[in-house]
RNA sequence: UGCCCGAUGGUGUAAUGGUAGCACAAACGACUCUGACUCGUUUUGUCUAGGUUCGACUCCUAGUCGGGCAGCCA
């Protein structure tokens, strides 16, 4: 839980970032054009949630924040064949997580099984729909008063808009074949030509758009389209399709339809029944933007229009985002699921134990552009361990064990040492660890034979056993086959806090955990996903996982941690970051999963 | 080869006509009972060519390079 705070976190005093969007709702606020700013997240129910997506709920929420608004979390569910449930779930948990603490205020919801009301407005009928109060948010979720928002309990209200602009002659029913729609559309560079049924009557359309809704063509018979221009060098503009038939049912609105509306045109109307002043999305959705204001503009809505920006999306090297592509992953098992601690899913950041925290940060860091650019994955790596720093309690564990035997310790005997909890709090606290004679230290921390500058035990050799006292190597004793087995060392207990000789320095100061005193576990080490930075420009990326991202050890763990719980942030001293695995550890048999390394200046040598 | 968008150190981003700054990364150094953290120093940048201007990363024109758009996906 200490982690998820964000007392020591950037954001407590840290000035609101500010970007090219951010700058425009200021303009809007500085020109009062809107009583409230109301921004969305509207993620389609068919897949996991991602880092890329984080980016996006921390703008969109972070604007709401800095200007006393309102974010909703609205579901863009119009293509029933590719939604589920289960992502409706998902999607929703993830966005919670991610905003706890921070923005939670500001999340909107709308009560239980709402739709748009109806109402008159300078004499035009006007539908809305707006979120539950923030502030009472919680208990209303809890009672299940409250739900987010979805587009398809807007499908009566964007037919009603679709009559309209059949009526107005801006729509028309046409009965070309999506074959021949295609052929009819033209090319980037060659203009389409007009449909023959282009030119029906308003009455001929109109009988035609309830029959379909009734249900009497099959998939595919006929479409929706707008009347725009089939000459258009924007492709968006050629007549583009508003409604397909889809005999199918649907995840949340049931069977009540069987013609269903198409993203461009349930978007931008969702966006106005909700009260959005921003719509802010990504970059290739730019050239849908004259198709959102002409929707809006064709109808003589009464309340003020919502307007549509784009930013360019995140990318990490050695990450993917693809939803086709993490789903391949699952379903071909180079992942365990979705919420993989190696998945770049929100649930597997969770699971992985990166806080929340880390990822606004890495969001504020990147900031928000039209540049297409590729993050290194080293500013999401700093940014987790500059969450993780303040509040990880710090423990001892090895995670490859070798034996050393304090020869002057008797067997038997147990000296209590104070360890510092976080050297990082201004008044730290301390626990007691055990020295008994025999203690476990890293393989890494012993060389028989020395690299230059090796600051650990060697032959003869001192080092200080971190919180104890310095050790000196007598003896190297080995197996038949040559293997190092145990390591016969002195300790110089004279140099133990409160001892005469305490200030005693050696270069090298390693962690240790007593052999009598400890705690067995299951660790997991992780590395990259992927061995190329940029996985996705490959000719297939499945190529490229790296057969190294999951190492699997049975660790030391200093005795405190036999009863650690999911909530715990640890750093391991001189190893890393680590959480108690949610769903694989068990109180008799603990799984931990290191969220990253620490920062490692030797290795890299 | 139609339309739209973009381009600042290795990476990401700021400077909104007036000293090119910050973060990450890298290198070196200091400190250190974590080779972590912290601190200090250093390296590296305005895509090109014209134009406007006292002055251009910024405005204009052309070019180059990169991205997006031809689902009854979102």
């Amino acid at each position: 839980m200490s982690a998820e705070s964000n007392e020591r976190s950037a954001e407590a005093g840290a000035p609101d970032p500010t970007d090219f969007i951010r700058d425009i709702v200021a303009q809007d606020v500085a020109a009062q054009r809107y009583p409230q700013i109301v921004t969305r997240f509207p993620p389609e129910p068919n897949g996991y949630l991602h880092i890329g997506h984080a980016k996006s709920i921390c703008l969109n929420f972070g604007i709401a924040r800095e200007n006393q608004g309102v974010c909703h979390l609205r579901f863009d569910d119009t293509n029933p064949v590719k939604e589920d449930v289960e992502y409706v779930d998902s999607i929703t948990r993830d966005v919670r997580w991610l905003i706890a603490g921070w923005a939670d205020h500001c999340l909107g919801f709308k009560a239980k099984g709402a739709s748009p009301v109806t109402a008159t407005i300078d004499g035009k009928t006007d539908f809305r729909l707006t979120s539950v109060s923030p502030a009472s948010l919680d208990t209303q979720v809890t009672a299940g008063t409250a739900e987010p928002f979805f587009a398809s309990d807007y499908f009566e209200p964007i037919y009603a808009y679709a009559v309209e602009l059949i009526k107005r002659g801006k729509a028309y029913v046409d009965d070309l074949t999506p074959e021949e729609t295609e052929a009819y559309r033209g090319s980037p560079d060659k203009p389409g030509k007009d449909s023959p049924w282009r030119n029906r009557s308003s009455a001929e359309n109109l009988d035609l758009f309830t029959r379909m809704r009734a249900g009497e063509f099959p998939n595919g018979a006929r479409s929706l389209r707008a009347k725009i221009d089939m000459a258009s060098p924007n492709i968006w503009l050629r007549d583009p399709l508003l409604y397909r038939i889809r005999h199918v049912a649907h995840h949340h609105a049931g069977n009540k339809w069987c013609i269903y509306p198409l993203y461009d045109f349930a978007h931008c109307l969702s966006d106005y029944l909700e009260g959005i002043t921003h719509s802010v999305c990504t970059l290739e959705f730019e050239v849908h933007r004259p198709l959102y204001d002409w929707i809006l503009g064709s109808l003589d809505l009464p309340r003020p229009l919502p307007h549509q920006y784009e930013f360019a999306k995140l990318n990490l090297s050695y990450l993917i985002f693809s939803k086709r592509r993490l789903l391949q992953l699952v379903e071909e098992r180079f992942v365990t699921g979705w919420d993989d601690a190696r998945m770049p899913t929100l649930s597997g950041a969770r699971r992985r134990g990166i806080p929340a925290s880390a990822i606004r940060r890495l969001a504020a860091t990147v900031g928000v552009t039209k540049y297409d650019s590729v993050t290194e994955i080293a500013v999401y790596e700093h940014a987790i361990r500059e969450e993780l720093n303040p509040v990880a309690l710090r423990r001892l564990a090895v995670l490859r064990p070798v034996k050393v035997v304090l020869t002057n310790i008797a067997a038997g005997e147990v000296l209590e040492c104070d360890a510092t909890n976080n050297p990082q709090d201004e008044n730290p606290t301390t626990r007691k660890v055990a020295l008994t004679r025999e203690v476990w230290i890293e393989n890494e921390d012993f060389a028989e034979v020395p690299p230059p500058k090796y600051f650990r035990l060697k032959p003869g050799g001192e080092v200080r056993l971190k919180y104890a006292c310095i050790i000196k190597c007598d003896e190297v004793v080995k197996d038949a086959a040559g293997h190092v087995v145990e390591l016969r060392c002195t300790a110089d207990l004279s140099t133990r806090t409160g001892g005469p000789n305490v200030d005693r320095k050696v270069k090298g100061t390693i962690h240790w955990v007593s052999a009598s005193h400890c705690v067995d576990a299951e660790v997991r080490l992780y590395d990259r996903l992927f061995t190329v930075a940029e996985p996705g420009a490959t000719d297939d990326f499945r190529k490229y996982v790296n057969p190294q991202s999951l190492e699997t050890v049975t660790a030391k763990l200093e005795a405190s941690l036999a009863g650690a719980t999911v909530d715990g942030r640890y750093q391991f001293e001189r190893l890393g970051y680590f959480l108690v695995d949610a769903k694989d550890s068990a109180p008799d048999k603990l799984v931990l999963n290191r969220t990253i390394s620490l920062k490692d200046t030797w290795a890299k040598k």
